[in-house]
RNA sequence: GGCCCCUUCGACUAGCGGUUUAGGUCACCACCCUUUCAAGGUGGCGGCACGGGUUCGAAUCCCGUAGGGGUCACCA
């Protein structure tokens, strides 16, 4: 028998990090035993449907790498995957329960509903329908309907009794039917509720095992129901653990505490590979207790057995760890290069040779968290208008001597490599006996405005001698133009003029980038 | 509140009756390395919710209690 699962997004807004953890089970699952994996879209909420949001789930879902074999994009041969469109499917199942008997057609207006429910909280019991609908004839129950009176169809559901099903990760589950209560599974509107649409649609697109989230176990009852009303046969039903917000209870993952958002973490620079070595973490580990590990390894490795039950936090920190061992060990250093180059260029930085990035990369790889955090740590290697703030410059005047010393000696430097340089600062600073703090602090401030960068021979090296040169040499007019005293309105003036001057000196710059063309740019991705 | 599910360090987890003085990872702390910041290395802190059973033996099995979560819609 061919495994297939799926996953049934609605498309309500971002595509929610609870998705891609589920799909990732869901895939694996699947992948794992040869099987299929299906993406379907529960658009049957009228009221909270986004059409921008379906587009952005699927985008998502291929960004992951959990690419559906069948969904509405892709399409299949169990379609349409979208569920607004499989209307009459449901009509026709609906109207195959209706004739049996195991449902009825029920006439209660909202307000209705609500008294009931006011009157069954003032008796102290508890609220739920009372299949007071039942009790309405068929044939007037036709009669109305045929006069176009709104209602809505319910499933017939036991009154006494329970119903039990298996939970392939908790095993039995028993749920008195007295807790059921003739749900509503078509609406007034004509579409399907959740209940009956799942169904359906997961026996009709031959789904095997339904892998979905713990919220869903109270209702599974009603799913079971269903599938018996049909005759069919029952899926496996496999409800993961809820994803955790890190408050003090542990709540269900929300919008309102956590950033639940895939694009909010992709646009941060969250690589996909890590999202979902941190996803596969969260209830689930390898046999052999390896931490990183791959989709395609998660799926030689799957098995239901090894999941965990207990609700797991999502744990920013821990994400970003994830992700910073991908960024400077896991992925190989040009791949991370090709995926920060777009946000480089969209922060106004370019770069003519390859190479140039690459060293860049590489450097500042040990210090990156995310993609996003080389933009941020990079501006000195795309940008030769420093800007030295208070704290540079009495850096920069601290080292003056010295800044003037290494700019000549720098100069006649013949090989301007690594070796060279290096050799250079060290028989300097030895000459100087001073420590090597005293000399280089100076010198990678100059270079960078900052006082925490890579190696100053990496700096030296990558920047070239013509950039080089140039930088100390500003560096020193720096100095030279005025120590910051302790007036302060001349200091503020002074740092003023600096930030008009640097902003001036940007703008500029991105003018002219703009103007030669930017067909290149993706990084604005949405 | 009723019902359902869950419970190993602050967090993610390993453990599926004896190999356990409960292991790993994140976070935190210290030290090492070091021209800064990181990275890396070494070490430390820290846990089987509680109470009963079952058993020669329990983190592991059973019951209860407590705690937490979920769910009780013409939303999924």
């Amino acid at each position: 028998m061919t495994v297939v699962t799926r996953i049934a997004p609605s498309p309500t807004g971002d595509p929610h990090v609870g998705t891609a953890y589920i799909g990732l089970f869901n895939y694996a699952l699947a992948k794992s035993h040869g099987g299929r994996f299906i993406l379907r879209v529960e658009d049957t909420d009228r009221e909270r449907y986004d059409p921008a949001s379906e587009e952005s789930i699927l985008d998502t879902m291929t960004w992951l790498g959990l690419e559906p074999d069948e969904s509405p994009r892709r399409g299949g041969s169990n379609g349409p995957y979208r569920q607004s469109e499989r209307l009459a499917i449901y009509r026709e199942h609906v109207d195959r329960l209706l004739d049996q008997g195991k449902a009825y057609r029920a006439f209660e207006t909202a307000a209705e509903l609500d008294e009931m429910r006011r009157e069954q909280k003032r008796r102290g019991q508890d609220p739920g329908y009372d299949a007071r609908g039942r009790a309405v004839p068929v044939d007037e129950q036709q009669r109305r309907a045929a006069a176009w009176e709104p209602h809505v169809v319910r499933l017939v559901t036991p009154e006494r009794g329970s119903t039990d099903f298996a939970d392939q990760l908790r095993g039995p589950i028993s749920i008195a039917n007295k807790e059921i209560r003739d749900p509503v599974i078509l609406k007034s509107d004509g579409f399907p509720t959740y209940h009956l649409a799942n169904v359906v649609d997961d026996r009709l697109m031959e789904v095997t095992h339904v892998v979905r989230a713990e919220e869903w176990i109270t209702s599974t009852p009603i799913h079971v129901l269903l599938y018996r009303a049909f005759d069919w046969p029952l899926p496996v039903f496999a409800h993961m653990p809820l994803l955790r917000n890190p408050d003090k209870n542990k709540t269900k993952i929300s919008k309102r505490k956590l950033d639940t958002s895939v694009d909010s973490y992709r646009n941060q620079g969250i690589v996909p590979e890590a999202l979902l070595n941190f996803l596969g973490n969260m209830g689930w580990s390898m046999p052999d207790g390896r931490e990183f590990f791959s989709v395609d390894d998660m799926v030689a490795m799957f098995s239901l057995e090894r999941i965990s039950l207990g609700g797991p936090v999502f744990d920013l920190k821990k994400l970003r760890h994830f992700n910073a061992k991908y960024l400077r060990e896991l992925l190989p250093l040009d791949e991370v290069a090709r995926r920060a180059a777009p946000l480089l260029r969209a922060g106004g930085y370019d770069w003519t040779e390859e190479d140039y990035l690459l060293d860049v990369i590489d450097v500042l790889q040990p210090r990156v968290e995310t993609l996003t955090d080389f933009v941020e740590q990079s501006g000195y290697f795309f940008d030769d208008s420093i800007f030295y703030d208070e704290d540079a410059r009495k850096r920069l005047a601290a080292g003056q001597s010295y800044l003037e010393d290494l700019e000549r000696e720098l100069s006649m430097l013949e090989f301007f490599d690594y070796d060279s340089i290096d050799e250079l600062v060290h028989d300097y600073v030895q000459e100087q006996s001073v420590g090597l703090g005293k000399v280089m602090m100076p010198l990678r401030v100059a270079l960078s405005g900052r006082s925490n960068t890579p190696s100053v021979i990496d700096l030296i090296t990558i920047l070239g001698k013509q950039t080089v040169l140039a930088r100390i040499g500003r560096a020193i007019q720096v100095i030279n133009s005025g120590l910051p005293d302790d007036n302060p309105q001349k200091k503020a003036q002074q740092e003023a003029q600096e930030k008009a001057r640097v902003k001036a000196e940007n703008e500029a710059r991105s003018r002219q980038k703009h103007a030669q063309g930017d067909s290149q740019k993706t990084g604005a991705s949405s």
